[in-house]
DNA sequence: ATGTGC
C-alpha cells in the first residue's frame, strides 16, 4: 500500500456505502439508488448518505462523498458555496415587532450600497454577479429572525456568546448566479465527468469554486446587513458554514476530495441544523473524530415532499393568507405563491427525528433550539 | 439551485 500509483486510485475497490439515518426515518428508495450510483463513480473512496438524504438531480442531497485522485464538481451541484449564516441580533426578543416587520422588510433586488466595497471588507474580489449581492434567492433559502426555543447545554451556549432571551438570525443562501455559471462552464466541457486532480481544467475549476465558496459566505452577510438595517438592530457572526463544496482533505490514506452536497461540515465547529419555517432549528456541536460521516453532518429537514407534489397538496388544503403564519406564530414573507405552498411545512421531514439520529449515532451534542420569529422568503411575487 | 428553458 506504501507505494501507490498514479493509476491506482481510479482501479481500486468500490466505495463503501453508509447511511446515517434510523428505520423512523424514512429515506426514499430513489435517494438509495442515487448514493450507491455515485459510490460506483471512479476514485470513489466513501459515500455517507446523512439522515436528511433525499433524491436530487442526478446525485442525492444530503450527502458527502471523499474520491482519491479525481474530484466530480457536479456532486457539489450548481449552487456551489450555498450554507447557513447564524447571527446573534443586539435585540430583545421580547422587543421582535414581526407583524410590523413582515409588512415591511425588504431584501429583494440589487442592494443600493457599494456591493464591490463590501466585497472587499470581506476579502473577496468581484465575480460580476454583484447585480445579486446581498439577495435570498429562491428554492429553499431564507433568512429567519429567531427566538431561543430552550438551551439544552448552558455552557456551549454561553461559550459562543448567546443570551436565551436575544434574537438571532438565521441566513440560508449560496452563490446566486456565479455558482450556476461555473458549473455551466465545467459541463459544457465534461458533463458529469470527474477530473483528474492533477489536471489543469481541476486547477481551474478550484479556483473559481473556491472563489464562489467565499463569495457564498459574503452574500449572506450582506443579506444579514439587509435584514439587520431593516429591523434596526445590530448584530454579530456566530458562525456560517457551506453546506455544498469540494475541498482537499487529509486523513490516514491520504488526501481525499471531501464533496459535501446539502451537508454540513462536522470540522468547523457549531453549526444550526434548521427545520422547516415552522419548526424549530436545532444549534449544535459536532462530537466524535468525523471519519465514519465523512466529516459531516445534516444540513436541514431534507425534502418529503417534491415541489410539484406539495403545491397540489396544500393547495387543496390551506389558503395562502393562512401559510403566513406558522404553529409558532412566526410571520412568513413570500409574496410568491407557489413557493409558499412548496416550502409549507409538511413538505419536510421531521427535524427533531433528523436531529435525534444524529444525536444517536454520536456524531453531534444539542446546545439549543431555536424558533421562527420571522421567516424571509421574496417579496417579488416572481422568481 | 439558476439576472432560469421550451
Amino acid at each position: 500500500m506504501s507505494t501507490a500509483g498514479t493509476q491506482a486510485p481510479l482501479t481500486s475497490p468500490p466505495a463503501t456505502v453508509r447511511i446515517i439515518a434510523s428505520p423512523q426515518s424514512w429515506v426514499e428508495g430513489e435517494a438509495v439508488r442515487q448514493l450507491e450510483a455515485v459510490a460506483r463513480l471512479p476514485g470513489m473512496r466513501h459515500a455517507v448518505g446523512l439522515p436528511d438524504l433525499h433524491p436530487g438531480k442526478g446525485a442525492p442531497v444530503g450527502a458527502a462523498f471523499t474520491s482519491e485522485g479525481i474530484l466530480y464538481p457536479y456532486l457539489v451541484g450548481s449552487d456551489i458555496g450555498c450554507g447557513m449564516g447564524l447571527w446573534d441580533v443586539g435585540m430583545l426578543a421580547r422587543k421582535a415587532k414581526a407583524e410590523r416587520w413582515a409588512a415591511k422588510l425588504d431584501v429583494e433586488g440589487t442592494w443600493s450600497g457599494d456591493a464591490e466595497g463590501f466585497l472587499a471588507e470581506e476579502g473577496v474580489k468581484a465575480s460580476g454577479f454583484e447585480a445579486a449581492l446581498g439577495t435570498v434567492g429562491g428554492g429553499n433559502h431564507f433568512a429567519e429572525v429567531q427566538r431561543v426555543d430552550a438551551v439544552h447545554d448552558a455552557e456551549g451556549f454561553a461559550a459562543l456568546g448567546l443570551a436565551a432571551d436575544r434574537l438571532l438570525l438565521l441566513v440560508h443562501s449560496g452563490s446566486r448566479g456565479l455558482g450556476e455559471a461555473i458549473l455551466r462552464a465545467h459541463v459544457d466541457r465534461h458533463a458529469a465527468g470527474g477530473l483528474l486532480e492533477d489536471s489543469d481544467d481541476a486547477r481551474a475549476y478550484l479556483t473559481r469554486h473556491d472563489h464562489a465558496v467565499a463569495w457564498a459566505r459574503a452574500n449572506r452577510a450582506l443579506v444579514a446587513r439587509r435584514v439587520l438595517d431593516g429591523i434596526g438592530a445590530p448584530a454579530r457572526r456566530v458562525l456560517d458554514v457551506c453546506h455544498n463544496s469540494v475541498t482537499p482533505r487529509r486523513d490516514a490514506g491520504g488526501t481525499r476530495w471531501l464533496h459535501r452536497k446539502g451537508a454540513a461540515p462536522s470540522d468547523e465547529g457549531p453549526v444550526v441544523i434548521p427545520g422547516s419555517r415552522g419548526a424549530l432549528s436545532y444549534l449544535v456541536v459536532p462530537l466524535g473524530d468525523g471519519t465514519g460521516s465523512a466529516y459531516s453532518l445534516a444540513h436541514g429537514a431534507g425534502r418529503k415532499w417534491t415541489r410539484t407534489a406539495a403545491r397540489e397538496r396544500m393547495k387543496e388544503r390551506f389558503t395562502a393568507e393562512s401559510l403566513t403564519r406558522t404553529p409558532f406564530k412566526s410571520h412568513v414573507v413570500c409574496e410568491n405563491k407557489d413557493l409558499l405552498f412548496e416550502e409549507a411545512p409538511p413538505a419536510y421531514k421531521p427535524i427533531d427525528r433528523v436531529v435525534t439520529d444524529l444525536v444517536e449515532a454520536g456524531l453531534v451534542r444539542v446546545v439549543a433550539t431555536l424558533a421562527p420569529v420571522l421567516t424571509y422568503k421574496t417579496r417579488s411575487r416572481e422568481e
